[in-house]
DNA sequence: CAAGAATGTGACCGCATGGTCACCTTGCAT
DNA sequence: ATGCAAGGTGACCATGCGGTCACATTCTTG
């Protein structure tokens, strides 16, 4: 029994580690059960009974990855919320330089969710989509006055934008991104957008409570 | 002589018609010589015939688009120059906005250039880097103390994201994607951002003058 | 040991792809 | 009218894909 599973489960990782590499090195265009079967050095008969397929290949392949959640104590640690507004989200943005930027497989999977929608996209985004409202609402529930998470919104989709881009143009508007000077004068520029904001996301707490009484009159179906 | 040239015109325009077509409905991942000869009612010979395969006829159909250099005006217009650098940067991050969003075969080509490279999207991509730096620069000549195309990358990064996002996400930190209110919201954010920085963009020309003797320390290999 | 389940392989099928070929038809010019 | 090039078609080929099947081997358990 020992060994049956050993031996199983040694198979499962060939293929679940030649999947990983083949993402990142020929994008999720070149995923498919003959490439992946090949890579592992086993006959692609065992991708289906393994796993049922590609589909739920990818599904059991995305369930060991902890990208998504990695950073979850950022967006529900207890100590996070001493921080103003402004440093936690400028914190959470140049998380997501970080792990996108030393992640080609992850680049990979965010330019596959941004041309197709399939089970397996669709659970990536509500996955992600809930945590980063969870992160964004907290912020946002202490910042009347400002349209916070369309404000992030911006911020945080330019980077995964010039993230992914990077892959296939050196410069966008003449700053280069691959090279540590044009991340680091993006970051920059990021603190300089928070920095510009309104005193109570800034640590003016003060400000804040005083700001309080104009509701924001957003719509209501936002869901 | 005019019989034959109109006779091959037309079907010239019914293949490249089917190009947009099929590049519209299925994306990029669906452009395939089968594909666009049916749709033409054509015999996919005639696309070797007359485009020499399908990156010739790629690269004939990017020709007689006009996307990529339609909003010339912005850039190069002797008016605009009468504007300040933040309302200059505003309406050009709102023509991008108003492009995009009326047009779905542009964001099919564009989320393309986020995962292929090859003689077509690097042509894309050398002549919009070329137009978008054209216009950077007249407006970072003007704006010391800050990096200008470090902040507008950002920004125009972040709508070029969340306009290929709509594909297949309905939200993004909870702002609605697919909706015209959540459009405006994300419009009043670049509002927002650009009104927060440095008087010298939004006007002050006096500011700027005064400011103008602090050189900036960016580095000099940026081509 | 024997039976049977688990593991693994290679061949095979149907299908769609990109690409080429021979052939037919239309139109024009001598 | 004859001849010839331009325009157009359908068949064909090799290839790679996803998917299934029959078969061999190995392991486990009665």
């Amino acid at each position: 029994m020992k060994q049956a599973m050993s031996r199983r489960e040694r198979t499962e990782r060939q293929i679940l580690d030649a999947l990983e590499a083949q993402i990142r090195e020929t994008g999720m265009g070149g995923v498919g059960v003959n490439a992946i079967a090949n890579r592992a050095g086993v006959s692609k008969e065992l991708i289906y009974r393994y796993f049922d397929g590609m589909p739920g290949l990818l599904l059991a392949w995305m369930q060991e990855q902890d990208f998504w959640t990695s950073h979850h104590d950022l967006l529900t640690s207890g100590e996070s919320s001493q921080q103003s507004p402004g440093t936690l989200v400028l914190s959470m943005l140049k998380a997501q330089i970080e792990a996108l930027g030393k992640n080609e497989t992850l680049r990979e999977v965010r330019r596959w969710e941004l041309i197709e929608v399939n089970e397996v996209t669709a659970k990536l985004a509500n996955r992600r989509e809930k945590a980063a409202r969870a992160f964004i609402d907290r912020i946002d529930g202490l910042t009347p006055n400002m349209d916070v998470p369309a404000v992030v919104s911006i911020m945080l989709a330019g980077i995964l934008y010039l993230m992914l881009r990077s892959k296939t143009e050196s410069h966008f508007l003449g700053v280069p991104l691959r090279t540590e000077e044009g991340w680091q004068r993006l970051s920059a520029a990021l603190e300089q957008i928070v920095q510009a904001f309104p005193p109570e996301l800034n640590g003016d707490s003060l400000a804040a409570l005083e700001s309080g009484r104009e509701p924001k009159k957003r719509s209501s179906k936002e869901q």
